[in-house]
DNA sequence: ACGCTACACCGTACGGCGTAAGGTGTCAAG
DNA sequence: CTTGACACCTTACGCCGTACGGTGTAGCGT
């Protein structure tokens, strides 16, 4: 009986599991900068260094739910054609990091590469070679395609992760009154922007991304077309 | 005589500008964690709280050094045909970038817009709606560069610096011992940009961009041709 | 010559950060 | 009953940004 009620009395105990669930959420709420040990010790109802028994440190953490996020990402599949493949693994990239905003600054650090992210490259890499990309030109691909994800969720992030933010009406008030005189074409932007949300959202994510897919499609039609001649 | 001597053994006065560009030394030696104020104040001879006489607080000084590095970027020029125009003010952008990796993190908060800032979003979009861009296609190549330019400086960033920082060998050493067995292209890839530099620095970037601003063109013909029909 | 004011800089202190070092209570095994 | 591993906690250190108030000097009006 005293064991099943002291058992019941305690809280139910870290795992590092739930130490990067719980880091998870604390970023997802309110950015990297809310992610601090003693305030995911105190979401956890524990102390900051108890959380050292579970992760060797900050960084271990952050590596651990980086790894966690990327492991979300659907990577192109091993038959199907490249560029179908590639475009729906981005898209899948696009809509994680979407989720988890604060994934995007810790993706750039070479401190926090992850076994996730390593096979997500690998999958990448042996879609572009196995649909026919020379190595340069897989390369080229890689970095186009991986910038162009990276680039724009950032930037997504950051403009709407600052509108929803503290100043709410920000790009209302500030950009819309500066823009009016000096920038006209901003304004045009800004207010672009701010249209109701149509159908189409992640339009302009998908856009980009199927410029480059194209470009790349025409580029080995001409290696290969240079290669019979 | 007495005031000569007396303000020969002053040092010389700050101000915001010596503060900011002692910021951005700073910045470009350690990156963006080495930027304090404390850090910042000894590198100028001075203790921490002065600094708050010419600058508002610390994000006043990052704003202000983002500002001094965008305005580094050549902007397109007003009679020039679009696609060359933005070629160049791409490459400028990335050049500058490169040369101040911090400044892309800064870039992504809507807290740290600034004037320069805003000066060349305006000059990119007047370009591509003077190039016969429509609203929403402009919109779209808006962001499609920018992502570019952001995500793939980014990456490069994280990469160079990171491999010539401390873990000095990080890339040969567990890259290339992790990849080989069970991550065979990205052991190619990895080997690939380990390469001898070759002419072509740079390439990579641009390879991306032509994708980008070819596609552009491609939509915008097509656009034309079905206006016409 | 004298005091006044504004300026430019400094000293101290507060709360928060990551984390090193070592302490404490619980529990299962010997 | 003892022992020792385990999981968690306490304390403390050196950083950080910065609020608050002090201090010395320059230039001024009188």
């Amino acid at each position: 009986m005293s064991e099943i009620e002291a058992r019941a009395e305690r809280r139910t105990p870290l795992t590092r599991d739930r130490v990067l669930r719980g880091a998870i959420d604390l970023a997802d709420e309110g950015g990297m900068e809310a992610l601090t040990m003693r305030r995911l010790a105190r979401a956890l109802g524990v102390e900051a260094m108890s959380l050292y028994y579970h992760a060797a440190n900050k960084g271990d953490i952050l590596a651990g739910i980086l790894d966690l996020v990327v492991r979300e990402i659907e990577l192109p599949g091993l038959g199907a054609p490249w560029k179908a493949a590639l475009r729906a693994s981005a898209t899948s990239a696009h809509e994680v990091l979407r989720r988890h905003p604060w994934a995007c600054n810790l993706l750039m650090s070479p401190a926090h590469v992850c076994p996730a992210r390593l096979r997500q490259m690998e999958a990448l890499l042996r879609c572009l070679r196995d649909g026919g990309l020379s190595v340069e030109l897989t390369d080229r691909a890689y970095h186009a395609l991986d910038s162009h994800i990276l680039g724009f969720t950032l930037w997504e992030a950051g403009y709407t992760s600052g509108f929803k933010g503290a100043p709410a009406d920000f790009a209302t008030t500030f950009l819309r009154d500066l823009s009016d005189e000096d920038y006209p074409h901003l304004a045009d932007h800004v207010a672009y922007h701010l249209r109701p949300p149509s159908g189409d959202r992640g339009g302009d994510f998908v856009f980009g991304l199927d410029l480059i897919l194209d470009g790349l499609e025409r580029a080995l039609d001409l290696a290969s077309v240079q290669e019979s001649a």
